[in-house]
DNA sequence: CATCGCCGGTTTTGATCATATCCTGTGCGT
DNA sequence: ACGCACAGGATATGATCAAAACCGGCGATG
């Protein structure tokens, strides 16, 4: 009986290369990191309080995700979006997401809807408020804790890197130009999942993501953001 | 003007644990690691001959690729498939590659075109002689030729993800029952391509992947291969 | 009396760090 | 302007610490 299952969780030791990198992911998605910039070892050793072995792997995660990029001469910076990548991610993010968000639907318990709704009138208080990192988190946070719902692990998993690729574009687009004409269809997603309509979630869903793609998309041209 | 474009490629120091990760990376997706198999990285210093950082360094990178699996006890392992798992990289492959397949349509040249109609060739010669290693690299690299005309760098990364993913089990479908019925709709890809056909090229490949997947399906529900 | 399960030590393996070495980019001197 | 030396930072190693698996013995039970 000693190594039981460990129902729920158990205290478990979190290895120090796990905590870096989820911190760093989080700087990227979140926009801590704009794009362009510079990221050096040494550097996120100090602000992450983590000593160099841990970083490195972090970042050899991240840049395995796309999140970061290395720019050949030993240096890693955070990838500026072209118009063409750009494309390339809302195709993918178009199949991808509307297809979790209908996967998801069955899998719905009141309970879950009732989160969403929770997390949606955060992000609406975070638009009124001007409040970028909180509709950014609150904006992560609605979609994947819909498409965890789909128990699709490998679809999850590219939905996040695509996310990564996109975070700090859209933090660069909010500071510019606020909150304001921000992307929430996320009421019209709210009643497909309380119907149980699965076609209509996953167009709720596709015309949120356009949505946001667009927004982007015209902040692009001048000379990639 | 000092450090101009460098044409082509400089005698450019190749990093360790970019070496270590190809080396196992390619272990992974040719078979020489079998599903559920674990990896020690003190073993793989050994038999890659590398450090132990540059080794940690590629078992991360591969790790988010999903090429590889955290036990949770620290331990490391090639992930086995599930039926499900199997249905969304189905899923996401039959979305993502024929998209890379029709994008690169047009960028196709003559001399790529021979390319891929010389590789086609050794991978009839490998299925005629029954030699799997040599089947599954030609058979990667005729995709991945074709796909890296596409010029989408983020859409043929979740394509080599997914290759990642369903390699080993690739693999052990070849070695249990041969290279007899594995999947080569080549020829009608090589046509399309000369006709400049996107479109039936898309067919092409979507056949040539459907067809893959059922193979590896038809050996998963015993017990996950 | 034989078998099963628990418990302790032993050993393998992973995580982290401190350090040595090398590369890249920069600035100075000619 | 060119080349050389310097500095900053990245790469890679080996050592050290800690956790987990492994193995063998002891005691309880049928």
């Amino acid at each position: 009986m000693k190594n039981m299952i460990n129902a729920s969780e158990s205290p478990r030791k979190v290895p120090s290369h796990e905590i870096t990198y989820c911190r760093l992911r989080d700087m990227i998605l979140f926009g801590q990191l704009a794009p362009g910039q510079p990221v050096t070892i040494q550097g996120l050793t100090a602000t992450l309080e983590a000593g160099m072995t841990p970083v490195r792997e972090a970042i050899r995660k991240l840049t395995a995700e796309g999140a970061l990029e290395l720019q050949g001469n030993r240096r890693v910076s955070v990838p500026q979006l072209t118009v063409s990548q750009l494309d390339e991610i809302a195709f993918a993010r178009l199949t991808i997401e509307p297809k979790l968000a209908q996967m998801a639907t069955n899998h719905l318990r009141a309970n879950d809807i009732a989160a969403l709704a929770r997390i949606d009138g955060e992000i609406d208080q975070a638009i009124a408020g001007g409040d970028v990192q909180r509709y950014l988190r609150g904006n992560f946070n609605f979609h994947f804790t819909l498409y965890e719902r789909a128990e699709a692990p490998i679809l999850l998993s590219i939905a996040q890197m695509l996310w990564l690729r996109f975070g700090p574009s859209l933090r660069v687009v909010c500071g510019r130009y606020g909150t304001a004409n921000l992307p929430d269809r996320h009421g019209e997603a709210l009643d497909a999942m309380r119907s149980g309509d699965a076609a209509q979630l996953a167009a709720a869903l596709e015309g949120d993501i356009a949505q946001g793609i667009e927004q982007v998309r015209l902040s692009l041209p001048p000379s990639g953001i």
